[in-house]
DNA sequence: TTAGTGACTGTAG
DNA sequence: GCTACAGCCACTA
């Protein structure tokens, strides 16, 4: 197990501010583009065995869908923590997603 | 080891 | 704008 780049994963995760969204692409991208998407995707999977929390609900797919909802205990929670961080969601997807997208730097 | 799967994305029609 | 296909890499059985 390479914690290398889950840890990646999870420190940009965490750096999201809140109120902001980004996506699994990006991050990607930002870690060197070296994995997919989809592994980051998969460490966020990860994320409940991590030892810290991670705002997996910040990160979403590049259209600002939450696809990764289905994965949270509860499909709710997603909505709520984003919704109580400022984050307007509407039929499971992220609204003025664009406005609310932050990159990592 | 091989095959199947996945919280994705970009390109083409 | 949407649908379909391919590429992507790590993990599990």
């Amino acid at each position: 197990m390479q914690d290398n780049f889950y840890d990646k994963v999870f420190e940009v995760t965490r750096k999201i501010p809140v109120g902001k969204v980004t996506s699994y692409g990006a991050i990607a991208k930002f870690l060197g583009s070296a994995k997919s998407a989809r592994m980051v995707g998969w460490a966020l999977n990860k994320s409940s065995l991590h030892k810290e929390y991670v705002p997996a609900h910040r990160v979403v797919n590049r259209k600002g869908l939450l696809t990764g909802k289905n994965h949270f205990a509860n499909q709710n929670t997603m909505i709520e923590l984003l919704e109580s961080e400022g984050i307007k969601v509407e039929d499971n997807k992220v609204v003025n997603f664009q406005e609310v997208f932050w990159q990592p730097e």
